[in-house]
DNA sequence: ACGTTGTGTCATCAA
DNA sequence: ACTTGATGACACAAC
C-alpha cells in the first residue's frame, strides 16, 4: 500500500492522506490502525512479544512432551505410544503430565485442541486484523491467549475431531514434539476446513463488500478460490477451531459489511442453517437438492459455542431452493425440473430440459440435462470456479440476478457493451475463453467446457439484466412464456437476447435429441447389417447344400438311365447300344427310344 | 501436429 | 405468420 512509508510527524495533511485512504480501503476489512504507523510498530512489538512468550510456552510444553515421551513405549502391534509399566514406581511426571500423555496417545480432543491452539496462536501472529477483531468482539478470546482451559472447552463443544488422515497417532506425537512454527502453520493451512472456512468468508466478504477484497491480493484469497470447489466433503469436518477462527472474521466482516447487503445474507443464510446446523453430514455424502444448489454457498462454520451469527438472521428454512425460482409464474414449472435434476449435476453439460422425452437426450445425460439449468447455481459456481479473477463479481451479479424480484436488479457497473444480437457463429467470446484459460482448477474439463457454454448465454441475460431464468426462457410453454414476456418491459436488446436464447436452447434440445436418434439409427443399422450377413451366409449355406444335393441326383439319374437301357431289348434280344440310341420323354410322360443315328444322318444330311 | 469426438450453434425446411 | 422440431453443416474445445 501507499503507507508504507513511515513518517515521524505527520503533518495535518499526511493525517488528512491518510483518513482518505483509510476511508478508501475500509471496505477492504482493514481497521484504521493498519494505516497508523505508530500503531503498526507497536503492533509489531506487541507481536514479537507474544512471540517470545510463545517461543517459552513452546519450549515448556516441549519439555513436558519430553518427558511424556520418556514414559511412553511403542506397542509394537498397534504402532501406538502407550505408558510405560509403573514397574520401578517411579512416577517423574505430575498428573497434570500424566494427563498431557493420555490426551497424546489417544489421540483425544485436547490433543488436537492443543494442536489447534498453536495454529490459533500462528493465525492471531499472522492476521493483525483477525487479532483486531477478535480485540474486539472476544471471539477469539482462546486466539489470543490460548489456555488449556480454553481449549478443552473448544473441544467440548465440538465433539469431530481433526481430519484423521492427516494426523495419525504417531505423526501427531511427532509433530507435537518438533515445535516448527512454520511446519505447524503449514499443517494449519493444509487443514480442509480452515481452508474452507477462510474461502467462505471471504466470498462472504466479497459479497458483501461489493467484491473489493480482491484488491487485497492476498494468498490466502487466491486460496480461496482455488479451494473452493471441494466443498461437500470438506464441510463436513467443521472444526471448532476453525470455525471459531472464522467466528472472528465473521464478526469483523460483518462489522465492516454494509447494510446494504443484508438482503443477500438472508438470503443465504437460511441454506446454510439448514445443511450444517443439523448433525446430518449424511446430507453432504447424499446431496438432495437444496445441498446441490447450495454447494456454491459457503457453507459451514456454523454454531460454535452456541454462537451462531447467521443464526441471527430470520431463519426460514423453506426460503431456500425455491426462493431461486420465485420470480417467475413457472414456479410449479421450475419446481418439476429441479426434483430430477441434482445428484449428477456437476456432470451436466446441457441443462437445457429434454421436457419433451426424458429420455430422449443422449443417454448419460438426458436424466440429469433437466436440472443443472433449473438450478442455476451449478453453472453459476462454475464461472466462478472457471474466472477467478472475476468469481467475485460473477457470483454477486448472479445471486443478485437471481434473487432479485422482476426488474429490480441494481444497475451493474458494466453493461451492455455485448453485441447479442450476432451470436458469431459458435464463436466463444474473449472474456469467457481468457476465464477458461485461467482456470487452474481439476474439476472434470469437459464438465466445465460444458457448462462454459451453458454459461454463455447465461452471462449475456445477466448483462443484459433478464429479468428470468435461462430454463424458464427455453422451457416454458409458448402460452406462459408469452405471459411471462408480456408481464415485463423489456427493451429490444432484451427481447431479443430472450428469443435467441430460447431458440438456441430449444436447438440445443432438438439437436441432443437428434444426435441421439442418429445413434440410435446407426447402432440399429448396425444391427440390421449384422442380421442381414448372418441371413447372406445362411443362404449361402443352403445354396451350396442344394447344389451338393442336385449334383447328386443328377449322379442318381444317370445311374438309372443307364440301367434302364441297358434292359432294353431289341427284337433279337440284342441291348440297344448308348452311342446309337436314347431315351427321350415327352411333355406326357411317354418315354420313346430315339435312335441318335438318324439325328446324325439328318445332321450330316443338311 | 493431426485426427477424432462431443457439443453448441446456425441455417434451412417442413409440419 | 409464427413456433417448433429435425437435420446438415460448421466451429470449437478436449482428448
Amino acid at each position: 500500500m501507499e503507507l508504507e512509508k513511515p513518517k515521524m510527524h505527520p503533518s495535518q495533511q499526511d493525517v488528512d492522506l491518510i483518513d482518505i485512504l483509510w476511508r478508501q480501503d475500509i471496505d477492504l476489512g482493514a481497521r484504521r490502525e493498519v494505516f497508523d504507523y505508530w500503531h503498526r510498530q507497536k503492533e509489531h512489538e506487541l507481536q514479537r512479544l507474544r512471540e517470545q512468550e510463545e517461543e517459552k510456552r513452546r519450549l515448556l510444553h516441549q519439555e513436558q512432551e519430553d518427558a511424556l515421551l520418556a514414559e511412553l513405549q511403542l506397542d509394537e502391534e498397534t504402532g501406538e505410544f502407550v505408558p510405560r509399566l509403573a514397574t520401578d514406581g517411579q512416577r517423574p511426571q505430575s498428573a497434570t503430565a500424566q494427563s498431557h500423555l493420555t490426551q497424546n496417545v489417544s489421540f483425544t480432543e485436547s490433543g488436537d485442541a492443543m494442536s489447534f491452539d498453536e495454529c490459533m496462536q500462528l493465525l492471531a501472529e499472522t492476521f493483525p486484523l483477525v487479532e483486531a477483531a477478535a480485540t474486539t468482539t472476544g471471539c477469539l478470546d482462546t486466539t489470543v491467549a490460548p489456555t488449556p482451559h480454553s481449549s478443552h472447552l473448544m473441544m467440548a463443544s465440538e465433539p469431530v475431531a481433526l481430519p484423521q488422515p492427516s494426523l495419525p497417532p504417531g505423526p501427531l506425537l511427532s509433530r507435537r514434539t518438533s515445535p516448527d512454527l512454520e511446519q505447524a502453520w503449514m499443517e494449519l493451512l493444509s487443514l480442509p476446513e480452515l481452508q474452507q472456512c477462510l474461502n467462505m468468508q471471504l466470498e462472504n466478504t466479497l459479497e458483501q463488500t461489493g467484491g473489493y477484497l480482491h484488491t487485497t491480493d492476498t494468498p490466502e484469497a487466491h486460496e480461496a478460490n482455488y479451494s473452493f470447489y471441494p466443498l461437500p466433503v470438506l464441510a463436513s469436518n467443521t472444526d471448532v477451531g476453525s470455525s471459531e477462527l472464522i467466528n472472528a472474521f465473521d464478526e469483523r466482516f460483518t462489522n465492516v459489511a454494509p447494510h446494504d447487503h443484508l438482503s443477500e445474507m438472508t438470503l443465504k443464510a437460511p441454506d446454510q442453517n439448514t445443511h450444517y446446523s443439523k448433525d446430518a453430514f449424511s446430507d453432504v455424502f447424499y446431496p438432495d437438492i437444496i445441498n446441490t444448489k447450495v454447494t456454491g454457498v459457503p457453507l459451514p462454520c456454523v454454531e460454535e459455542n452456541g454462537v451462531n451469527l447467521l443464526a441471527e438472521i430470520p431463519n426460514e428454512s423453506e426460503f431456500t431452493a425455491m426462493e431461486l425460482h420465485d420470480l417467475s409464474p413457472g414456479d410449479v414449472f421450475d419446481r418439476g425440473i429441479k426434483i430430477e435434476l441434482i445428484p449428477e449435476c456437476p456432470d451436466s453439460d446441457s441443462g437445457v430440459s429434454v421436457e419433451t422425452s426424458p429420455q430422449s437426450s443422449s443417454p448419460d445425460k438426458s436424466t440429469y440435462g433437466d436440472g443443472c439449468f433449473g438450478g442455476n447455481s451449478d453453472s453459476d459456481m462454475d464461472e466462478m470456479d472457471m474466472n477467478p479473477e472475476s468469481a467475485d463479481s460473477d457470483y454477486y451479479e448472479m445471486f443478485s440476478l437471481s434473487f432479485q424480484p422482476d426488474g429490480l436488479q441494481p444497475p451493474l457497473a458494466e453493461l451492455p457493451q455485448q453485441n447479442d444480437k450476432k451470436p458469431q457463429h459458435g464463436k466463444t467470446e474473449p472474456d469467457e475463453e481468457a476465464g477458461y484459460n485461467q482456470s487452474p482448477f481439476t474439476k472434470d474439463k469437459k464438465t466445465r467446457r460444458s457448462e462454459k457454454r451453458l454459461s454463455r448465454d447465461e452471462q449475456r441475460a445477466k448483462t443484459l439484466q433478464i429479468p428470468f431464468t435461462v430454463d424458464m426462457i427455453i422451457n416454458l410453454p409458448v402460452d406462459d412464456f408469452n405471459e411471462m414476456m408480456s408481464k415485463h418491459q423489456l427493451n429490444e436488446a432484451q427481447l431479443a437476447l430472450v428469443r435467441d436464447i430460447r431458440r438456441r436452447g430449444k436447438n440445443k434440445v432438438a439437436a441432443q435429441n437428434c444426435r441421439k436418434r442418429k445413434m440410435e439409427n446407426i447402432v440399429e443399422l448396425e444391427y440390421d447389417l449384422d442380421s442381414l450377413k448372418e441371413e447372406k451366409e445362411r443362404l449361402q449355406k443352403e445354396k451350396s447344400e442344394n447344389s451338393s444335393s442336385v449334383r447328386q441326383m443328377k449322379l442318381q439319374l444317370n445311374t438309372l438311365y443307364l440301367e434302364v437301357f441297358s434292359l432294353l431289348r431289341d427284337e433279337k434280344g440284342k441291348p440297344y447300344s448308348p452311342s446309337e440310341y436314347s431315351l427321350q420323354q415327352t411333355t406326357d410322360g411317354t418315354v420313346f427310344l430315339v435312335p441318335r443315328v438318324k439325328n446324325t444322318l439328318k445332321k450330316t444330311g443338311n
